[in-house]
DNA sequence: AAAGCACGGTAATACGCATTAGCAGTTGCC
DNA sequence: GGCAACTGCTAATGCGTATTACCGTGCTTT
């Protein structure tokens, strides 16, 4: 726009400079050296240097036109990524890919103009620009599966940021164990001698939500040990709150870390002792150390690690595994880590609760 | 790669879908009604119609090498941008860049591949990938001039963010006036009754840093105050604890606020009572609320605002100005808020320290 | 009836790059 | 000396889209 067209250095200016064809100046560019087109070192020189005098650097569109890759992964996050409330989730996701996009060379590009309907942004729509980038990275905690199938259906190479239900199994991901997490969580409560459980999650029906419930549930079943569960989205604590005293369980698990956060509040400002008279398990992401200093005992996700899984994976999958590494699994289930905190004791008779 | 050829859908699968030309179907997309070249609902119909049948989307490529613009704003931060301790720096930045990308319709490419010596990024490098966006935005305390100098001669469009020196006035920015808020915060000392000032700030030159520190000499120079200064990069606070004892100041002025907190801790292990026997003042960014529960009188600056202004201005001008609006000033500077917290108090005699 | 004209649409082209086929000049070989 | 093989390079083409120049067709006007 605001460039005459003069201005801009394309590969036909270094071509002239260097008295030479455009197509040379490309062969050299990309180092094809092959029997059919040999550059001697002088004319390489010559390119090279006049490349060096211009600010030349090839259009990526073109490029991208031409059919070669950009070295450009596509981030879509289903919620704006920065704001405070979804930054403790997202950052530790990206610190992981920032770190090994470093390493593999590749820009990342961050889709924020999907327009956004109901909070969440959407995938396809009328200027979708997925193909801006060679690959794409899902981020966010539920996805519709008629979209993810769609892109598949597309050849779009994408990886997915936690585990995502696919009986086809073309799906490919990079996810946590929350199921096994779950699960010895449980039975650590368990050997503490607790016997009656409550589960309050949160409302979704995202993968994740469901993994916790059924790692929880085949470990309760199995030791034939009570459990209740109810749902919660936060808006009324005060409430779930009362259900879980009428239900009087020994140990609470909590899915969402928030909402454990202000039930301690709650619990305390109710003249309830934590863990002695009630234990607390917290299950959730965005756990950051509790105002009141209290350490819980929780589940922890290798964050950083699932985003640099999932990057290197999608970059395995944009350039064909090269027949000299191993290629990486499609779907893959990272063992999520168990924090001890101290809210998980032993059973108190006589509890306050 | 993994494509075949005939997988793709292109505007020439839609025409011929609709038995209309390729021209046409882009004439559509475009919503180009010129008088030179009209067409009838009937036509548009079934051109859109044929589109909805297949998962058609233009290639972002394809229209940036036929001249239209990408909508694709470059951000180069210095150092990496989520790692939990330069995360606090940039992710409020990144907030407001987000949101107005957002409604801008813009999308972010983020130069993860730049290649890292010294700890800092580089901006020019070989493979510099820059123009892969339509401009860019630059984040970072410190840059260096020459390195600007060459983005402005090379009329690539950019915004840094931070002021920056720049007699000739060819630099754009969005910067805090950090002078100023220093300047009113030493006023607040001194109304207080503060007489010993001792500023401790970071050893870099950076812009930033200066003007916080011109702000500061102004007012005391002004009110014939004494002030000392030293500098720190926080390697051994001990040592700067010692120094400034020494110089038995009645309010001390720090520039890094993680130093702040490390100060108060070996301050109060040292029996010094603050703000009673000592005040504090926080010039610094990265304020997050202390162990300590210590809520410090401070300055704040706006930075989802300002990467909000930022990203406004950029695009302005890689755009032109449409005539409509008002153009914005290529150099501003932001407003910074003042914290009154609790570590600024009144100098006691005979104080402890 | 010839000329003008609006309409509806298409062919052609440019954008910058990668890639292939192939051309002219040189060297190698028997 | 004749032919093949090789060397060093270029012309031509395609990628998918936006845009311009232009061309039929049918209708109106004189």
């Amino acid at each position: 726009m605001s460039h005459t067209k003069s201005q801009r250095v394309t590969q036909r200016t270094i071509a002239e400079l260097a008295g030479v064809s455009q197509a040379t100046v490309s062969l050299v560019l990309n180092g094809k050296a092959d029997s059919t087109s040999r550059i001697p070192e002088a004319t390489r020189r010559r390119v090279l240097d006049a490349i060096a005098e211009t600010t030349y650097v090839a259009d990526p569109a073109a490029r991208s036109l031409a059919g070669v890759g950009n070295d450009l992964v596509g981030i879509f996050t289903y919620e704006p990524a920065f704001p405070q409330e979804t930054s403790d989730f997202y950052a530790p996701l990206l610190m992981g890919i920032e770190t090994t996009a470093e390493s593999l060379g590749v820009d990342l590009l961050m889709f924020t103009s999907a327009p956004i309907v109901d909070g969440r942004r959407q995938l396809f729509h009328e200027k979708n620009r997925l193909r801006l980038a060679d690959g794409c990275l899902l981020l966010g905690q539920k996805m519709d599966t008629g979209e993810l199938n769609r892109l598949v259906d597309s050849g779009y190479p994408f990886v997915a940021i936690g585990r995502r239900d696919d009986p086809a199994g073309r799906i490919p991901y990079v996810g946590v164990d929350y199921a096994n997490a779950t699960s010895t969580l449980a039975e650590l409560a368990l050997a503490r001698g607790h016997t009656r459980f409550y589960s309050l999650h949160v409302p979704t029906d995202a993968e994740s939500t469901r993994d916790r419930q059924s790692g929880l549930v085949r470990v309760l079943d199995e030791a034939r040990v009570e459990l209740t569960s109810a749902t919660t989205d936060g808006s009324d604590l005060e409430a779930a709150w009362r259900a879980i005293r009428k239900a009087q369980p020994t140990v609470l698990i909590v899915e969402d870390a928030t909402h454990a956060h202000r039930l301690v509040d709650i619990a305390v400002a109710d003249g309830v002792d934590v863990p002695n008279d009630l234990s607390i398990v917290v299950l959730g992401e965005r756990t950051r150390p509790s105002e009141r200093g209290l350490d819980f005992t929780r589940l922890a996700a290798p964050r950083p690690q699932l985003g640099s899984n999932a990057i290197t994976l999608l970059h395995q999958i944009m350039n064909g595994s090269s027949d000299a590494v191993e290629p990486l699994p499609h779907r893959q289930l990272l063992e999520c880590v168990i924090i001890e905190g101290a809210t998980l004791g032993a059973p108190r008779i006589g509890s306050n609760l």
